[in-house]
DNA sequence: AGCACGCCGACT
DNA sequence: GTCGGCGTGCTC
């Protein structure tokens, strides 16, 4: 071998958990220097040779070591790294936390835009030569190519190599973008036509474009035409013979958002002050720290955000704010844009992928200094991070439910060591654990214990449905709600209504054999939806007409029960005929511009009731809301998950802090038929240590989060058998390492057991939870046995994942 | 996942 | 004897 000096560690694409591993390439003597750390490259892989995309982990010198065994790099696709070191190393350890793969890693890293799409296509050499050392085979393959090149698409790896090798046969490589770059195409002089080459007599028309050009240099066609009044005939023509030419020229947009008010002019209370001060003091120290920042419902934590991004701006650095959703807070997005401007980019995954590809650059070269975005923001190419806010820090979006499954808020921590920064989680309700370890001195406490306006939370009353009458038989109203929301019509003040169920009717049953109506590919029961006349599944989106008789018994006797918003909607305005109605769901919002345009027209009084799921719980301000109502809020605080109590807590009081921000006083009422229960009665009087007292002590005595944490893994499979067998081969491999000493971390595992919806998507699905301990030895031991499952006959029609910290329900 | 190697049964 | 079945193991 001759003289290789250095080796790159590289990880391939497409590899599942099994063999997903650090390969060297020898780097090539031509692509010495060329390949880097954090840039792909193209290897080829496997028995068969093919080519795959990979990444470069890492660069090492051979130190004589005997190579000839190891294959060289085939070619280079990024000419330079597309992640950093801090960015590599965040790669590496998002793989060895969550147990995914290399790519599935490089993948959330990296914006869509940039991913590239390999695609090989063969050609036949043109000159002539001879056929005499050629294989059977691959002569035969040859001659059939002469007559049609797509077998070449479909042949046998090893046979295309040795026409390839021997030159029969170019190989072209191509890599496409994704999406190609936000760029316009542009119009210009050709070079031809400059260097004099081509020359054309030219029309009147003509000239005046070539005038326009020469004085300007490029421009659009849409320019061209209404400068010169002309068609783009005109333009054709001109291209056509050689005078013009086209090309793309890449654009960073400008975002149109200007910096209208001054963070300076923003005055805080005493109380804000205190917070901002403290807070403050810790960016200043230039160590990492972690901050709760614990503020009621319109205890004004966006005035304390403002003012601490501002200091860490003026300190030269940057900073990250992650909020849950961006389309749900329109506000809070525009309220940064009018105090910073341009310095603000968006981040959010319904961004086209022109924009988040244009976000992503303005970050990486610094001339946006805040980014403001959902959980992948988290991940933003910024250098010289100070500040990372998470507002709502016990949101559920902040942890993914696919691959990688991280959690926004241990990103964050993460980098904050990195960068000596100081990351601040925020929020009316926070999460148990994050109150824990606050409490626990892990995270400085704040506190935010007054509302900003003058008047006090909002008076909550609880009403029992199993004594207050309903409004009308299979009404979801009480006669106390009714009467409130009339009091609201009449005073023209605004009306929010919480309903957590989608649709129309959501139990469609048989009378006779009672069987409900379920989606045939989810052990789901399928909702009625009025305005289409269909039966919709909520988890699959299957959907079917609506059914005359039963699929089961062929009774005609089908019973229409439980209400969702589209029944809710109906009935309010029945009630009341004149009451305008806005209905918010997943149904009527699809596009973030319908949510806000409908926010907007209830801000502005075109509407006196809203009514919908939680989307509309959180995060919103209007100052005219005076009367919340939750019509049912039981199945969300019996739903089965160890963080059901806290999720309700959360919703109800972060609900009823939506009403009373003006200067009038809010009432809100919570329908249940649980009106004891110590989450609604302590949601009612917002007493969040109160709720945490209760649930830490439960947490503690049954040991869950934080007094250990949690890891789920699922096994689905299209058989039901398979998805049993493999849950309960890995039940054994675990019981192997326990019976022969092999474990070394404690564990408590729970289940193997069905899902409760056992059937998703025409898959069974098994779980099992490990109580653990999650550390580095834990997740090297859970992933050993992860590992092996790949091997396993018992796993061949099984997919398996493993969720650190997720939910443990459903 | 995909591909080759290898070790047993039905055939020239 | 050999062609091909798919079980097993590896992928730099």
């Amino acid at each position: 071998m001759l003289t290789v000096k250095h080796l790159a560690a590289v990880a391939v694409e497409e590899a599942s958990y099994g063999y997903d591993r650090r390969y060297r390439y020898i780097i090539p003597i031509e692509m010495e220097g060329k390949v880097f750390a954090g840039a792909r490259v193209l290897v080829p892989f496997g028995k068969g040779n093919r080519k795959r995309i990979g990444i470069v982990i890492m660069i090492t010198d051979t130190s004589g070591e005997d190579v000839s065994r190891l294959k060289p790099i085939k070619s280079i696709i990024d000419s330079k790294p597309l992640l950093n070191d801090e960015m590599l190393e965040l790669l590496v350890w998002l793989r060895q936390t969550t147990l995914c793969t290399y790519f599935e890693a490089f993948r959330t890293l990296i914006p869509i835009g940039l991913g590239v799409i390999f695609d090989r296509s063969c050609r036949l050499a043109e000159e002539d030569m001879s056929e005499a050392e050629l294989s059977e085979k691959a002569s035969l393959l040859l001659h059939a190519a002469r007559e049609d090149i797509s077998v070449l698409d479909n042949a046998e790896g090893k046979i295309l190599q040795e026409l390839t090798e021997k030159g029969f046969v170019i190989e072209q490589e191509n890599f496409k973008r994704r999406k190609n770059d936000e760029t316009v195409k542009v119009i210009r002089l050709s070079e031809g036509y400059l260097s004099g080459d081509v020359k054309a007599v030219l029309s009147v028309k003509q000239r005046s474009v070539v005038e326009l050009l020469e004085n300007s240099g490029a421009a659009s066609k849409e320019e061209i035409c209404s400068l010169c009044g002309i068609t783009s005939a005109v333009i054709k023509k001109l291209l056509e013979n050689g005078v013009l030419e086209t090309y793309e020229l890449e654009v960073i947009k400008k975002p149109n958002a200007e910096a209208i008010d001054d963070p300076d002019d923003i005055v805080l209370n005493e109380q804000q002050q205190a917070a901002y001060d403290g807070i403050a003091k810790l960016i200043d120290d230039n160590d990492c720290h972690a901050a709760l920042l614990y503020g009621v419902t319109g205890s004004g934590k966006t005035l304390v955000f403002a003012k601490l991004i501002k200091h860490t701006l003026e300190l030269g650095r940057n900073v990250i704010m992650l909020i849950p959703e961006i389309s749900l807070t329109p506000q809070t997005v525009e309220r940064f844009q009018s105090l910073f401007g341009d310095l603000v980019a968006i981040v959010h995954s319904s961004l086209s992928i022109g924009k988040r590809l244009n976000e992503y650059k303005r970050i990486k070269n610094g001339s946006a200094r805040i980014v403001v975005g959902t959980r992948s923001a988290v991940f933003s190419p910024m250098d010289n991070i100070g500040l990372i806010i998470i507002d709502e820090e016990g949101e559920r979006t902040y942890k993914s439910e696919s691959s990688p499954r991280y959690n926004a808020k241990e990103i964050a921590k993460k980098r904050c060591v990195t960068h000596n920064a100081t990351v601040l989680m925020a929020s009316a309700t926070p999460s148990i654990e994050s109150y824990y370890y606050a409490k626990n001195n892990r995270y400085k406490l704040f506190e935010l214990t007054k509302r900003y306006s003058e008047h006090d939370l909002p008076e909550v009353s609880i009403v029992d449905l199993a004594v207050e009458g309903f409004y009308g038989r299979s009404s979801v109203f009480s006669e106390r709600l009714v009467d409130e929301i009339r009091y609201n019509l009449d005073h023209h003040e605004q009306t929010i209504l919480l309903l957590n169920r989608r649709g129309y009717h959501t139990y469609i049953s048989c009378s006779d054999c009672r069987e409900p109506i379920m989606c045939p590919n989810c052990s789901i029961p399928l909702t009625y939806h009025k305005t289409n006349n269909r039966l919709i599944c909520h988890y699959c989106g299957h959907t079917e007409n609506m059914i005359r008789s039963c699929p089961k018994c062929g009774s005609e006797h089908i019973r229409l029960t439980g209400t969702g918003t589209q029944k809710a909607e109906d009935e309010v305005s029945q009630i009341f005929p004149d009451a305008r109605i806005l209905r918010m769901d997943a149904d009527t919002a699809c596009s973030r511009y319908a949510y806000e345009k409908n926010f907007r027209a209830f801000e502005q009084g075109e509407y006196d009731i809203m009514l919908g799921t939680q989307m509309i719980a959180k995060g919103l301000d209007f100052p005219n809301v005076t009367l919340v109502g939750v019509l049912s809020i039981d199945k969300s605080l019996f739903a089965g998950d160890f963080r059901s109590y806290e999720r309700t807590f959360s919703l109800v009081t972060q609900v009823v802090g939506r009403c009373g921000r003006g200067d009038k006083q809010g009432r809100a009422l919570i329908q249940t038929y649980v009106p004891e229960h110590y989450v609604l009665t302590l949601a009612a009087m917002q007493d969040y240590k109160g709720f945490y007292e209760q649930e830490i002590a439960a947490r503690k005595a049954l040991l869950y989060p934080p007094f250990c944490d949690t890891c789920t893994v699922e096994f689905s499979s299209m058989i039901e058998s398979c998805a049993g067998a493999g849950a309960a081969r890995f039940l054994d491999m675990i019981k192997e390492t326990i019976s022969s000493g092999k474990i070394d971390v404690p564990i408590r595992v729970l289940g193997p057991s069905k899902c409760s919806y056992e059937k998703i998507n025409g898959k069974y699905r098994y779980r099992m939870i490990i109580k653990c301990r999650n550390g580095q030895k834990f997740r090297d031991y859970i992933a050993d046995i992860y590992k092996k499952s790949f091997t396993d006959k018992e796993f061949a029609n099984v997919q398996t994942f493993l969720d650190i910290n997720g939910d443990i329900g459903v």
